[in-house]
Formats: C-alpha cells, sequence, structure tokens
DNA sequence: TGAATAGTGTCTTTAAGACATTATAGT
DNA sequence: ACTATAATGTCTTAAAGACACTATTCA
C-alpha cells in the first residue's frame, strides 16, 4: 500500500533502553522507577519521546547519556574510549501495550563497563542496577515478588529479548569486551562471559581461546594489575568484531 | 521520560517486507512497482500502514497475504503448511527517509518456497521477482543501473539487512528448509544454501552434516523423485530450530 | 608456607575438509 | 555405454574439552 499521508492512524514512537553491565560477577540492567501512572512505583526500563528531528539511534543515545552518562562508544575510533555498545534490538508495538494511548516503542542495547552510580533522569524518582536474575524471575517459586513485582508495560519481555541477545552475541563477537574497562585482563574478560552465561569456564581452555583468536584482543603494554594472585597481562579489545571460530556457550 | 499522552510528535508507521525465496538457484525478493510519488515507477519494496487496531507482525502477516497469498507459517504446527517464515528484521526512521513527512517503517522478512507468479497488491503497478544480486547492485561496475536503478527510500538498505539475516541465520538454523517445499531432496537443500551463500558446497560433506545433524531432518516416507540421477530420498523439517554444531559458510 | 590467580602444555575426542567409490536413474 | 545425481566411506587436520604442571603474588 502507498501512504496516504493526509490519513494515518496516529501513532507515538518511543525508545527503550537495555542497559547491562556486569557487577559483582552479576549481570544487571539498569531500571529507573516510574513516578506517574500508569505503573506508578514500579520498575521500568529507562526510554523516551523520539523527537521530530531526531534519528532513533540518535533518540537512544541521547537518552542513555541522559540516564547514565554514558557516551556511545565509536566503532571506529581506534581510542579505548569509556563509552558504550548501543544496537537496535526490536521494535515492541502491541496495540495494547500502553494503556492510555498507541505506543510504538524501539527498543535498542546497551552494554557498558561496571558504572559507579546510577544517576536518575529528571523523570524518574530513582534508578538502580539490579541482577536481571532477580528483575526476570528466573528464581521460580518463592520469592518472585521481593522487589515491587514485574517491571511496567512489556518491560520483562524486552529486558528478556536484550538479555538473550546479549547471551548469543558475546558468542561470535568481542562484544564481551564493552563489559570491560578500557584495559583488562584475561580472567576479568572470562568472568564477563562467566556471568552473562551464568557458567563456569575452564580458564586455561579460555585462556588459550581468547589469545589465540586473531583479532580479538591486543597486549596493552603495560603487564600486570591486582586482583589476588600473580599478575596478569592486561589487553585492550583488538579491531576484530567477529569472532572465527566463535566462543562455545557450554551445556548444550 | 514518561508519556504526556496530549503532546507527542506526529508519526506515521509502517511495515515493509523483505520477502525472499530461491528461483533458479539464485536468491531473489520480491519487488512490487510504485504507481505514486515519490519515487514513482521505481521499484520497492511492499509494505503500507499499520492499522490502529493491529500488532506489527499482524500487519506484516497481512501485507503478506496481500503481495503473495502466503500464510505465515506456525511455527509450533506439526503439519507441513505450505507457509512462510516471518519475522521481524529491524526499524528504520531516518527523519528524513520519507520526504512527505515522518515514517517509522518496521521492517520484516519472510522466507518463501518458490512461488508460480507473483500477485500485485491492489495499489502496485506490478509486482515481480528479482535477484537480490540485481537489486544491490554487487555487480560493480557497467549494468548497476539495467532495471530502473535504485530501489525507493532507503529499500535497498533494508534488502540488504535482509539478506544479511537469512545468510547467516541459516548457519545456526533451520530457516533454510523455509525456502523449500514441504518435502525435499538433500540436494535441494543444498542448492539452497548454495543460492543463499553464492557458493558451491561438497554434496558429500552437506549430506553427512544435514543428515547427521539431530532434528534438522525426518525421512518422509516417500523414498524417491526427479532431478535427474539416481533417486533421492524425501524429507520434512524436523523439529529442531537451532542447529548444534552450526552449518560453517565457507570462505573465511 | 599456604592460598589464590596466571600462564603453558598434553592427551583425547569431535567434527570439518578433501577426497574415492558405489548405486540408480535417464538418454 | 554414457552421464548425472545420490549415498556411503576413508583419511587428514583443526579445534574443543579435560586434565597436569609451573609461575608469581599476597597474607
Amino acid at each position: 500500500m502507498p501512504y496516504d499521508p493526509s490519513a494515518f492512524p496516529p501513532f507515538a514512537v518511543t525508545v527503550d533502553l537495555v542497559v547491562l553491565t556486569v557487577r559483582r560477577d552479576a549481570l544487571c540492567a539498569l531500571v529507573v522507577r516510574r513516578g506517574e501512572q500508569p505503573y506508578q512505583g514500579r520498575w521500568a526500563l529507562p526510554g523516551g519521546f523520539v523527537r521530530a528531528d531526531e534519528d532513533l539511534t540518535g533518540a537512544a543515545a541521547r537518552e542513555l547519556v541522559e540516564e547514565t552518562g554514558l557516551c556511545v562508544h565509536d566503532p571506529h575510533s581506534p581510542a579505548p574510549d569509556n563509552g558504550a555498545h548501543l544496537e537496535q534490538l526490536a521494535t515492541y508495538g502491541d496495540p495494547k501495550r500502553d494503556p492510555r494511548m498507541r505506543v510504538v516503542s524501539v527498543a535498542h542495547l546497551a552494554l557498558a563497563p561496571d558504572l559507579p552510580a546510577p544517576r536518575a533522569g529528571g523523570d524518574a524518582n530513582s534508578a538502580r542496577w539490579a541482577p536481571v536474575e532477580t528483575l526476570l524471575g528466573q528464581e521460580g517459586g518463592a520469592r518472585g515478588e521481593e522487589q515491587s513485582g514485574q517491571l511496567a508495560f512489556d518491560h520483562t519481555q524486552i529486558l528478556a529479548d536484550g538479555v538473550e541477545r546479549a547471551r548469543s552475541k558475546i558468542e561470535y563477537s568481542s562484544l564481551a569486551t564493552a563489559f570491560c574497562p578500557p584495559e583488562f585482563t584475561v580472567g576479568e574478560l572470562r568472568r564477563v562471559y562467566e556471568a552473562v552465561w551464568g557458567v563456569a569456564l575452564d580458564p586455561r581452555n579460555f585462556h588459550r581461546k581468547v589469545t589465540g583468536t586473531p583479532g580479538f584482543l591486543v597486549p596493552a603494554g603495560g603487564t600486570t594489575t591486582r586482583q589476588g594472585g600473580r599478575p596478569a597481562q592486561l589487553f585492550r579489545a583488538g579491531g576484530a568484531t567477529l569472532l572465527n571460530p566463535p566462543m562455545l556457550r557450554p551445556e548444550v
């Protein structure tokens, strides 16, 4: 169908953000408390309207800065800026997803290194990092309700989709480094994989794998840091974005 | 930001479809000729407005039926219906992508077996299957202009994204069977892979791989068909959706 | 000294890639 | 007989998984 520009149903278009980081060996997502109806007082993913002159990715990047102060990492920049990775996730447009009106939300996925503390946006009462395991209630039985219940709107589904995207994408890309500071050790990178996948990995096979994959890691010169135990070499993310062969998630 | 339902920028939301099939050993996409401005007379991807009470996937499925007569395959149905695979691809919302107004398009990817002939929708002068190689102008030099130039709007980009999605997804999923009729031979499935990837595969290793992957193919009882040469066994798509280990695309 | 982590090496198993060979149809 | 495709088998090589062992720091 061609468009009739004068007669189209009225839509609002928003962006919602699944911002993931690894804190204390757990995969965590940024959630903000809603200050208004509907779902007042419930936790929700950060997000907001797309402005009239704004690109979708631009709107997501703007929201990310407003909520976290994070700049978006330029994939073509050689400098190890402390920016986050940002990509479009999926679009959610069920007619009843917002009780007030027809809202289509273009969800984005952001991966960031561990941050000091979330700064609440102007409109949210508060913001925090919460383990995705808690938010998704994969505990199963008793204590699923432990933190004011489910996320607002369809945000539990959006979060689940974002987490699954992150889990599968670190298999065949170098995206796991987006969870690390500019310089990191092999052990830190391994703990990222373990936190995101929720499994234990063999440190020796992991070391062989990541250092043997061309373009994944480059030595950062500086040779040591501490985490307890023998000092480890520091690395930066290499130029490769696609890993070949890929990292393999155990338990298949 | 919370929404102010009374003050939001006016958006139109559409769905565009990348419908792919394999004909005569070439990956082809469905394109329709535009009957109106802008880009009048140019080829474009089929698509149209999302209606007020309609889900995004529902809108895409409706457009698919209107343009091709194809029903959407129910992934949970055991019956080998002749339906197509449909999934959301990505959303395109550059403020200038439509010169008339702000249009956000939720692109979908559909994979279908070879069809008799495209039926033009009510609003398009005509519709046809065109090799994606031609549409994307990957020929490089001389004869890129051979068919009224580029696609309308940003549809060349959308098509390229859809093709890349299909190419990568048949690696680790059983989606290639969506290009085949309900019953097919190993050779036919191999020619699908060869057409989508544009490479030649070793028939012997391919046969061992697909028949050895659990849940990928199940014998259809009926044991033969012709394509010249010795009769081949007929198979149906098995229950597996994710292939483990995956098919590997050569030339890395 | 003991505990903790880093880094390297070895062996086995799985599976991909490169072939050869036989089987069954049409012409 | 000749050709085309189907189906199975063998050998080699790459890489994952399961370990053992040494190195270097801190408490």
